[in-house]
DNA sequence: TTGCATACATAGAGGAGCAATGCATTGTTG
DNA sequence: CAACAATGCATTGCTCCTCTATGTATGCAA
């Protein structure tokens, strides 16, 4: 399983990213992390609902109520303006943090 | 400044991987993330030396007091077997964590 | 009607980060 | 030679956050 600091750490740009396709909604969020990392990000109904408020808090996600073909109540999500500079951001990050991982990584002789 | 779980989460590989280039001291281990991220990781003494015990007491890496030309004592680390185990797991996570993000990102519409 | 998948939500214990602070030495500048 | 900057290691404790455990409710299939 990988650990939890980088699970934490990947869990606003990867709910970003996903939303940037699309509006999804929580259920169906945690399956696709779940399929996309191969099982291997734990991630649980109860750390991602708190990570979506926090996200909504902060004004770069937006939910609506919405009636499922099934009948279910499903909570859309979906990505606001503030949301697609976040992911900018991150994106900006993440390829810095990369780059300094594998720089080092050539660099290593053990 | 790059957010700060993503510095949480990248501290012990970049250490790690900094070490594995050969044995190098606190000092000198800030200063040189500090290069490599552009001076965008507020990283302080006060961060790195809990990492640097923690890492210890896990059997990771380990160390020795040594006096530096100048006449400073200087608590060297370097890398055992388990940290270079720990490292290539690191490595791997990371690899997937970033693939299921550009995988994204290569899908996003917005 | 039992059980499973779907679907959202929160309380609270536990843990981790890191700012602040402390100590000591060497080199440098005025 | 006094004062300050840079070097160098270390810990405390407050605060913030995570994530486990738990709760609620519905649709559907056996």
């Amino acid at each position: 399983m990988i650990r939890k600091e980088l699970v934490a750490a990947s869990a606003e740009p990867l709910i970003l990213s996903l939303l940037a396709r699309g509006e999804s909604y929580g259920y169906a969020i945690i399956q696709e992390i779940k399929t996309r990392s191969g099982n291997r990000m734990g991630w649980t109904d109860g750390m991602l609902y708190p990570v979506l408020h926090r996200l909504e808090r902060k004004g770069q996600i937006k939910s609506r109520w919405a009636e499922a073909e099934n009948g279910r109540k499903r909570k859309y999500y979906f990505l606001k303006k503030d949301g697609k500079k976040a992911l900018e951001e991150h994106d900006e990050h993440w390829a810095m943090v990369h780059a300094a991982l594998s720089g080092l990584r050539k660099e290593r002789y053990v």
